[in-house]
RNA sequence: AGGCACGUAGCUCAGUGGGAGAGCACUACCCUGACACGGUAGGGGUCAAGAGUUCAACUCUCUUCGUGCCUACCA
């Protein structure tokens, strides 16, 4: 006998490491099944699982398993990416503890500590999602360092190099004066800063008069090369000089025009720093002004910066400030409002910064990859996304690569040192491709991670070699993934992908929300309001916690997460638990189902129910309606099946009918609960493969069942509206005299008398035949059923389809409480006829509306005055008998 | 600045051009031989506000208010 609780724990440990000894994840190479693949969103592999991570992966083994259950063979691709600057910041912080920095230990012995770091702590998030759960191949396992995948990238830089795709030159570009690198504009997070705007006076070249110019960088101002002004500004059109000379420095600097100036922001005139901001770096080009870098890659200030030279860029604004306050220059100084760009991964704030850099041209790339989605030949679910996936791709930027760190791919690109051309090549190359020295430096640069995620659904596979791997699973069949990384990752690889694949890398890309914290908000450490997924899911095992996250996971809507809500679903959990402990008490063996054709109603009711329930759960799935798969099963299991159905069979089983029907209901009740079990595995795989091992006659693991439905047996297509719509009609009758005993206050320890008056004669056939089940769950001593006959004086009246039920209150009852029973039930029943009869007084409605829709509402207006009379005759016989 | 989403029961959320739903919480009764992590019954909503389209609007359109998020080079 199973223990009277669901425990999660051992279960789980067990199951798991069953799963993988017996290889139950493992795709095949060929198969002549059909193939079904995704590939994993690599985690970093500094990470630890967050419950973004948890929702993330858990939609996916819901994927894969159940269509693994639907015969496929799947491909469950994972693996990890080395998030360069995440990972040498987490390695850099360990030497320093140890007294040391990566200067000291030079590249190569870096590189070495970066890798033992990884060795020994990089499989933490692995044996997370493990223990969530997730059905990986894990032989498969990648790591976007690894030698094959490392030959992927430098394949594709080369290629792309050769087309023209890849360049270098001086930009100016993001930088991050912490980590020392250039970041891509993405990488870059903006948020409203409360700051200041200083109005600053130029002084004329001449002596007299000058400009005034607006800022909110003073310190840049050391670099200014020039002032401009809007052409068409009136106020500027004939000023007496030409030039103006920049305070601090002295440098003269000409006015120039360009259209870019807004007329009436600040002053309308804007001093131009080429070198320190993105816009003035274009109107530099524009006039061909010289750049002045007078803040350096450490964010301290350059010599270039005079007096200021080796002040912290911080330090340097106020010292810029002061002197200009003491020179007079600082006219006005207003707070403001704007934004400031931040490095994602260490929150300091973003230079604009010139300097040489690799770049991706992206636009041609773009192109082909807004097309596919264009042409469906990839859909983005939910839909909404696509506007937003266009957006960015239509106005998509050169992507920077390079990045200034060591951890990372190694740009395959060397400058001869003799005649400083550049050779790119996969192999180093011995000679300058130009004039043959052998003078070769290689670049020192590595590569953006994301320039190798990009390549993850074909480098994962082998590409560049025809693997038949490739062969099988690429394209990919679905990409889960959260929003926050639809351009970073699923724009680029539908970039990678359509260019050196000539084919899309997924069909279907599933978008899924943000899990938050229960007030809302986004948890983040600094918050303090992170949950970590292995606590809820030491607390409340993991099945609970992925059927809470699966029941949470509606298209286009965030999850807001508390503990509370996993605790309801852990009930659902200790309910199958249950449902199966009842079960398995009453089931010595396996037995065939028999006919159903010749089974009792609630056996062909509950086969019948069961079977479309796996037809709705399957089309949820494949429509990605992963929360209405959860609710469907939750209502069966539950309502259904618990409520219900073990309530029904419970006379049958403890032998209070015959032995013949036992076997049968035994057989009927371990099948459905052994196809329940199926069903909720893709939600629950731990707590439906320990029951479904408890199953007599089961060997082997639950992973190796057939979904409902698909074994075309007579049992799974078995589909039955009559018993579906007679067993309601039952239960309705059950829930009327329910309903009087609760309302009226009968005890439920008191067994009632009832007379039912069907005048349906089927209904009283099966009434008849099944008067059983009315006694036991409606707890009758006696029931009579007839066509018709004498009302019953002292009675509660409950009208269905079809008959009414009267509850024999002789004795102990206060009547007037059934009147106002009757009353309510009156008055509900008015109010909605009120509404039906309007509409059916309305010329309109009877001629405009759907003939189907008249004929139904009329129908159901005559059951309601039906309805209503009975309910208003046995009202009035209430009140007689009070008065 | 532009764009996108969302406002439905006390809370968290499903839902749809023709009968307002679930879970939790709440109330009453019940230790009924799977489960008190349970059972039975019940109360509770002008579906944010206003206008329009329609025979019919919670659902479609517009406006307003409120709340989130994303994108953007305005110094």
């Amino acid at each position: 006998m199973l223990e009277k609780s669901y425990d999660p724990h051992a279960v789980e440990k067990r199951w798991y490491a069953f799963w993988e000894e017996e290889e139950l994840f493992e795709a095949k190479e060929k198969s002549s099944a059909p193939a079904y693949s995704i590939v994993i969103p690599p985690p970093n592999v500094t990470g630890v699982l967050h419950m973004g991570h948890a929702l993330n992966n858990t939609l996916q083994d819901v994927l894969c398993r159940y269509r693994r259950l639907r015969g496929d063979n799947v491909l469950w691709m994972p693996g990890t990416d080395h998030a360069g600057i995440a990972t040498q910041n987490v390695v850099e912080k360990k030497l320093a503890e140890e007294g040391t920095d990566r200067h000291r230990l030079g590249r190569e012995k870096f590189i070495e500590a970066v890798w033992a770091w990884r060795k020994k702590y990089g499989s933490a998030i692995i044996n997370q999602l493990k223990r969530l759960g997730a059905s990986c191949d894990w032989k498969r396992e990648r790591f976007t360092m690894d030698e094959g995948l490392s030959r992927a990238v430098r394949k594709v830089f080369v290629e792309l190099y050769r087309e023209g795709m890849i360049y270098r030159g001086d930009y100016i570009i993001n930088w991050c004066p912490r980590c020392r690198t250039a970041l891509a504009d993405l990488e870059v997070e903006h948020e409203v800063h409360e700051g200041h705007l200083y109005h600053v006076r130029y002084p004329a070249e001449t002596g007299e008069g000058g400009l005034v110019v607006a800022t909110t960088r003073p310190e840049t101002m050391l670099g200014d090369t020039a002032v401009a002004v809007n052409p068409e500004d009136e106020r500027y059109q004939n000023l007496p000089f030409a030039a103006v000379r920049l305070p601090l420095v002295g440098r003269i600097l000409p006015i120039i025009k360009d259209d870019y100036v807004d007329r009436a922001f600040g002053t309308g005139a804007l001093k131009i720093t080429p070198a320190h901001d993105p816009n003035d770096f274009d109107i530099g080009a524009r006039h061909n002004l010289a750049s002045v870098k007078v803040i350096g890659d450490d964010g301290i200030m350059t010599k270039e910066a005079g007096r200021f030279v080796g002040m912290d860029r911080f330090a340097c604004r106020k010292a810029v400030v002061e002197a200009l306050k003491k020179e007079g220059l600082l006219e006005k100084m207003e707070p403001y409002q704007h934004g400031i760009g931040h490095c994602y991964r260490c929150r300091t704030l973003i230079e604009p910064n010139l300097s040489r850099q690799w770049f991706v041209r992206t636009k041609p790339l773009a192109e082909k990859a807004i097309a596919a989605v264009e042409t469906g030949k990839t859909r983005i679910i939910p839909e909404v996304w696509t506007k937003t996936y266009f957006d960015w791709m239509r106005n998509i930027k050169d992507w920077c690569i390079s990045r200034q760190i060591w951890w990372g791919h190694q740009i395959p690109a060397w400058t001869c040192a003799s005649c400083e051309e550049v050779t790119v090549s996969m192999e180093t190359p011995a000679k300058c491709s130009s004039c043959g020295s052998d003078r070769l430096v290689q670049e020192t640069d590595v590569l953006d991670t994301w320039f190798s995620s990009a390549l993850w659904p074909f480098s994962t596979m082998g590409w560049p070699e025809e693997t038949s791997l490739l062969k099988t699973f690429y394209p990919t069949s679905v990409l889960v993934t959260g929003f926050d990384i639809l351009f970073f990752w699923v724009a680029r690889m539908m970039m990678m992908g359509l260019h050196f694949m000539k084919e899309v890398p997924f069909h279907d890309v599933y978008v899924h929300a943000l899990v938050r914290d229960e007030m809302g908000k986004k948890m983040s450490k600094s918050s303090g309001n992170v949950i970590d997924p292995i606590d809820i899911i030491e607390q409340y095992g993991t099945d609970a916690f992925r059927f809470t996250l699966v029941a949470f996971a509606a298209q286009g809507r965030d999850i807001k997460m508390s503990e509370k809500r996993v605790e309801g679903y852990r009930h659902f959990m200790n309910k199958l638990w249950n449902a199966a402990r009842f079960s398995l008490m009453h089931i010595e063996k396996e037995l065939p189902v028999s006919d159903p054709e010749t089974l009792s109603l609630p056996d062909r009711w509950i086969l019948s129910r069961k079977n479309r329930v796996a037809g709705e759960i399957a089309e949820a799935l494949d429509t990605y309606r992963f929360n209405d798969a959860a609710g469907i099963l939750y209502q069966f299991v539950w309502h259904e099946f618990c409520d219900w159905y073990i309530e029904i069979v419970k006379p049958v089983l403890y032998g209070k009918v015959n032995e013949k029907k036992k076997l049968e209901t035994q057989a009927v009740l371990g099948h459905v609960l052994g196809e329940v079990m199926i069903l909720l595995h893709p939600f629950a795989p731990f707590i439906s493969e320990e029951i479904w091992n408890k199953l007599p006659g089961v060997t082997g693991s639950i992973m190796k069942a057939r979904f409902p439905g698909d074994s075309k047996d007579s049992i799974d297509g078995f589909f039955d509206p009559s018993s579906e719509s007679r067993m309601m009609r039952i239960m309705e009758i059950v829930s009327g005299v329910r309903n009087v005993r609760g309302e009226m206050g009968l005890p439920p320890s008191m067994p009632l008398e009832v007379v039912i008056h069907a005048n349906d004669a089927e209904l009283l056939d099966s009434l008849q035949n099944h008067r059983d089940i009315l006694v036991s769950l409606a707890k009758l001593k006696e029931l009579s059923l007839s066509v018709d006959g004498p009302k019953p004086k002292m009675a509660a009246t409950t009208v269905v389809d079809g008959a009414t039920v009267f509850t024999l209150l002789k004795g102990v009852i206060d009547f007037s409480k059934e009147g106002q029973r009757l009353e309510k039930e009156i008055g509900k029943l008015t109010g909605e006829m009120g509404i039906l009869s309007a509409k059916l007084n309305n010329e309109d409605f009877l001629r405009k509306a759907p003939p189907e829709i008249v004929k139904k509402a009329e129908e159901k207006h005559e059951l309601m005055v039906e309805r209503q009379q009975k309910l208003e005759t046995n009202l009035r016989r209430i009140q007689e008998i009070i008065r």
